[in-house]
DNA sequence: ATAAATTTAGACACTCTTGTCTAATCCGTC
DNA sequence: GACGGATTAGACAAGAGTGTCTAAATTTAT
């Protein structure tokens, strides 16, 4: 506290390390094992740190995994904005960049293993901590649905897709992209980057021809015989 | 064993409501507090039984889960297959019956006690029993996605739809009659009847406007418009 | 009624887990 | 090299859960 630049509380260096290392562990054991089947010497050593220093941090159990669901929370939601911010807005291809978003989407959000993590907490415990996780609903699927759903609002109105209700279709839009991943989530695994994109290719074709311009721009129609594997 | 009808190791009435009955119990328990959060007085409690009486009949607390996944997935796949069976192979209205259709496979087999059941034992247990849940899933989508991709077909080849691959348009028409469901689903909790004919009605609409035919029979145009709340 | 089977309550040993405590040790800074 | 905060290993008490056992009570069929 002498002439550091770096006011107070902030603690040495190593610190944080352990901290993001026991928030690491602790998502994993979290994840894997449920909130009653996780303990706490698996976590410790799972961070390659001692029980205590997680009591130190984190007070008790249950305090902990109330962090770890916030932090996960925190970080899925900049991932998903971060995301949409690369929506097409002036696509060029309109069925390739809907197709490369939502690759995007799955890849970096649903997919990776902060979401897949918030995912199975979220089934798992969700029950159990209402307010927690009312608390997600709201700054998650409740800001994250509307910023789609105005994304294609805009797309709508700029003549690239036919669309009445912009909720409904940007929910559909992800569901349809999903379509093909729904076994392999519930089995808590992931789907390859093939997977990935062979769903998100059928989803978008589906999309277009349930929303897409009959005679768009130029390009609409060029699509319409693809159906490759 | 003496003039009896019934053979042999047919034990007393009284012993088969306990076993049903605390079936039910452990269902209800592992799902809401997962496997390793369930404890044994508990279900006992819940099942109306001493918990001799559950040792008595399931040996240990693993094997009374595995039979009770396996029960949940013998009378679900039941009620999959039933519900297949009332797929509109000749609809009067396309759009009403698919429709209905969606309806009674969310309400019969998604929402239901044994569907929300399964689901959750599936999303939160499946990593741990990884051959159990195989036989589920060979048991179950691996029989379940292609009866239903068949009646697709089989409404393709009928000049209904315009479908190429009907393994695909399966998946994606379930995907888009709970496309509006799946937070409710992710927390565990039972949408309303108005919620999942809603979800039904906007997923149909969106997948006929992608697979119907643009002439069909006689009365396809008529729906277009519709764009109700 | 009576005999066989089943269920029950309760006690029990055993294991595992949580959360606390202590004394030793590490590590970066002065 | 000494200081101070953080970390560590290990012991510890308290509590909870599993699975077993026993003797009594209850049910079911004869």
């Amino acid at each position: 506290m002498k002439h550091d630049v770096s006011p107070d509380s902030i603690p040495p260096r190593g610190h944080e390390a352990k901290r993001a290392s026991i928030m690491d562990a602790a998502g994993e054991v979290f994840c894997r094992e449920s909130f009653a089947g996780a303990n706490i010497d698996m976590i410790a050593a799972e961070a390659g740190v001692s029980r205590q220093t997680i009591y130190n941090h984190h007070g008790d159990k249950e305090k902990l995994f109330v962090a770890i669901v916030r932090d996960l929370t925190e970080r899925c939601n900049a991932g998903i904005f971060a995301t949409i911010s690369t929506f097409p807005d002036q696509p060029k291809d309109l069925e390739a960049d809907l197709i490369a978003f939502a690759v995007r989407m799955n890849r970096n959000c649903i997919c990776n293993r902060d979401g897949k993590f918030l995912r199975k907490l979220i089934q798992t415990e969700g029950e159990r901590y209402p307010e927690l996780f009312a608390e997600w609903r709201e700054q998650g699927p409740g800001r994250t649905w509307p910023a789609i759903a105005a994304r294609f609002a805009r797309l709508a109105h700029a003549g690239f897709l036919d669309i009445e209700d912009p909720d409904v279709a940007a929910r559909q839009f992800l569901a349809l992209a999903n379509a093909e991943l729904q076994t392999t989530f519930m089995l808590g695994g992931t789907p390859t980057d093939d997977e990935v994109l062979q769903s998100a290719t059928h989803g978008v074709r589906t999309f277009l021809r349930a929303f897409g311009k009959r005679q768009p721009a130029a390009d609409a129609q060029k699509h319409s015989a693809l159906a490759g594997a």
